[in-house]
DNA sequence: CCCATTCGGTTTTTT
DNA sequence: ACCGAATGGG
């Protein structure tokens, strides 16, 4: 098995002298590393799977790994090994240690949306671009950590000190909740290891070797986390490539790629220099674009490849035209190769941008996928009854007790919460206790207190069978009992209802599936469900054509990309500095390294916001390409360029211009 | 006091 | 084409 490594790919996986960085570039069999490593611990070292954990950036990469593990190891059991990302992974050890920190092992998780909520309340505030900078300015914090108080004495003026007093109360808030954001899945874990030296013992001798994916993209937090975890034995792996960091916007820092350095003296670096995926033109492309940054570390990507097709670089009129053409083009060239559907990608910057592709696709009928974008957990639909699931966990889920009391509609409106939240809020309880309190009787009318105790009542006895019933029974009762199937179709036009019902019973069987397969309660079930994006492997197309957002698609390759919407404002993203920008660039580098064999990349003249037109100017990024790697397909058609009147025609002309010089 | 419909203003990236 | 606040009916 070994003997499929080249020698650096071979030096990595049985390198175990002490900790190990290893910079991989795009497409360097990364994966193959780690998953090569874990089964090398496994079966020549004389590791048990329980104690290695090797840490991912999604759970869909987790999942991958976990399975590629899996089929490696064949036969000699894998149980135990722990393949998840750093917010599983915290999720685990908090709902183990939930006591040490005041926490009971039900506690809730929030999403952005939930906590978005309590960010526009404590903060009074509509304004949707402030509550957004609030949330970050929190997460910041939280990620560096600098307590609330702490926050307050360094505030400066005036707005930083408003900003330390929400965050203190957000921080009360979520504990009244019994709630954790998601930063609080990391950064918990670390404060508790902290303070409980034998907690993070129990711990450190669980986990015995850790390989941690995807490194350029952790925060301080979570290097923190794997510092305490790896402790003095300092027996870990981590592998990244700072030219595929597109996190920072999330705290993640490349500095922590220097910091290991710093850290540890013994750190061993190995890099994996050697493409195994693109052709030498794509790699070219990809390799002059990203040497417009700074770099952190010097690296030499090479494939053995052929040279491969040059980069088409297509001007569309507009949006609609962009996705017409590049469908058309799919088609053809699948027809024409008879390639699978599957072979084929189209990539974006922003989530909005895959409308129209997948209109396209629609009209013609060509299967596809999307990735990112509305994840199937964000639907209203499967948000309604992970709301009541949340609440049967832990009753003092405000934020799920307001969702599951109004949806199905019961009576029960703004006025009555008003009511009972302002009670709460006075004795410093739940919405859930609070409806229990004799003052509300007095206070509510009899009708509204009535149909408040109905559905508490029923949420206990709910709680009471979620212990004994298995989690299948549970979902089908209460879904009968709140008779949401009849409630879709009296509230929606009859076709979405349809695809409604399908999407929460899809979601109720993957419950049920799930947790019978992993032995786990209603409550670990809720818990996990709050991290994860998508139904893994649910009856997915066999042969599709993905849409993918440039983030969603690290990790991915496809044999033939498109790339849209090359253009400023959209990548670069708007209003970028000098350090953003970077990162934009390597968010196309990203984009670029996916494509084996081929690759389009195109940018529309103008395209439509809201009823009017808006002028498009390609990217910056166009330019600082190869112009000899690179073919202009413009306009409507290929090969006979159409250039529409007014906006972008410099840009289109200097990119016309380079199809005289044609390589070959 | 609750709830459905309409109108108006919008869109980074994700655990 | 999609969500959220205003508005009027029940």
């Amino acid at each position: 098995m070994l003997n499929k490594l080249n020698p650096a790919q071979r030096e990595a996986v049985t390198y175990l002298d002490g900790p190990l960085l290893v910079l991989a570039g795009a497409g360097s069999g990364k994966t193959r590393v780690i998953t090569q490593k874990i089964v090398h611990l496994v079966e020549r070292c004389g590791y048990a799977p329980r104690n290695i954990a090797a840490i991912t950036f999604t759970n869909k990469a987790a999942s991958e790994m976990r399975e590629r593990v899996g089929t490696l190891l064949q036969g000699k059991d894998a149980k135990g090994l722990v393949v998840s990302t750093f917010h599983s992974l915290g999720m685990n050890i908090l709902r183990a240690e939930a006591k040490l920190l005041g926490y009971k092992p039900q506690f809730s998780i929030f999403d952005s949306g939930d906590t978005w909520k309590i960010i526009g309340e404590l903060a009074n505030s509509g304004d949707k671009q402030e509550i957004r900078d609030i949330q970050t300015q929190i997460s910041n914090w939280k990620s560096a950590f600098i307590a609330p108080q702490q926050a307050a004495e360094n505030a400066g003026n005036d707005e930083e000190k408003v900003r330390a007093r929400i965050y203190a109360r957000y921080q009360e808030t979520l504990r009244a909740y019994q709630a954790v954001d998601f930063d609080d899945l990391i950064h918990l874990p670390v404060v508790l290891f902290k303070e409980h030296p034998d907690a993070l013992f129990r711990w450190q001798n669980r986990l015995h070797y850790l390989l941690i994916d995807e490194y350029q993209d952790t925060n301080d937090c979570q290097y923190q986390l794997t510092r305490l975890l790896a402790g003095h034995r300092a027996a870990f792996t981590a592998v990244g490539d700072d030219d595929q960091a597109i996190y920072a916007w999330r705290g993640a820092s490349i500095e922590n790629l220097h910091n290991l350095r710093n850290d540890y003296a013994k750190l061993r670096v190995i890099k994996l220099e050697q493409n195994y995926r693109s052709s030498q033109r794509i790699l070219k492309v990809a390799n002059r674009l990203i040497n417009h940054n700074t770099k952190v570390f010097e690296k030499n990507l090479w494939s053995d490849h052929g040279i491969g097709d040059p980069v088409r670089i297509y001007a569309a009129r507009d949006d609609e035209h962009e996705a017409e053409s590049v469908v058309m083009k799919l088609m053809a060239h699948k027809f024409e190769h008879r390639t699978r559907f599957a072979d084929y990608a189209i990539l974006y910057r922003s989530n909005h941008l895959s409308r129209a592709f997948e209109e396209q696709l629609r009209a013609q009928r060509v299967p596809y996928t999307v990735s990112g974008g509305t994840s199937f957990f964000e639907r209203a639909e499967i948000k309604d009854i992970t709301a009541y699931l949340r609440l049967i966990a832990n009753p003092d889920d405000d934020p799920a007790f307001i969702r599951a009391i109004t949806t199905p509609k019961r009576g029960i409106g703004n006025t009555t919460l008003e009511k009972l939240g302002s009670h709460a809020g006075a004795r410093h309880v739940s919405l859930f206790e609070a409806a229990f309190e004799i003052e509300m009787e007095q206070q509510l009318p009899p009708r509204q207190h009535e149909d408040l105790l109905l559905f508490c009542n029923f949420i206990n006895r709910l709680q009471e069978r979620a212990d004994k019933d298995p989690c299948g029974e549970l979902l089908d009762e209460l879904l009968r009992a709140i008779n949401y199937e009849a409630w879709l179709y009296d509230t929606h036009e009859p076709r979405q209802a349809d695809t409604k019902w399908e999407n929460v019973q899809e979601f109720t069987g993957w419950l049920k599936r799930k947790a019978e397969a992993d032995e786990k309660s209603l409550v670990a079930m809720v818990q996990t469900i709050a991290l994860i994006n998508m139904l893994e492997g649910k009856d997915e197309e066999p042969d599709a054509v993905s849409l993918s957002t440039l983030h969603a698609a690290k990790g991915l390759e496809f044999p033939h990309v498109f790339i849209v919407g090359a253009e400023e404002d959209i990548l670069p993203f708007r209003d970028s500095d000098e350090k953003q920008i970077e990162e934009e660039r390597r968010l196309m580098y990203v984009g670029i390294t996916r494509a084996e064999r081929s690759l389009q990349i195109s940018y529309c003249n103008r395209r439509k916001r809201g009823k009017d037109w808006m002028a498009c100017e390609p990217s910056r990024f166009l330019e600082e390409m190869p112009e000899g790697e690179l073919v202009y397909a413009g306009g409507h058609k290929e090969a006979a360029p159409t250039l529409s009147k007014g906006e972008g025609m410099d840009k289109l002309a200097r990119l016309k211009a380079m199809l005289n010089k044609e390589p070959g």
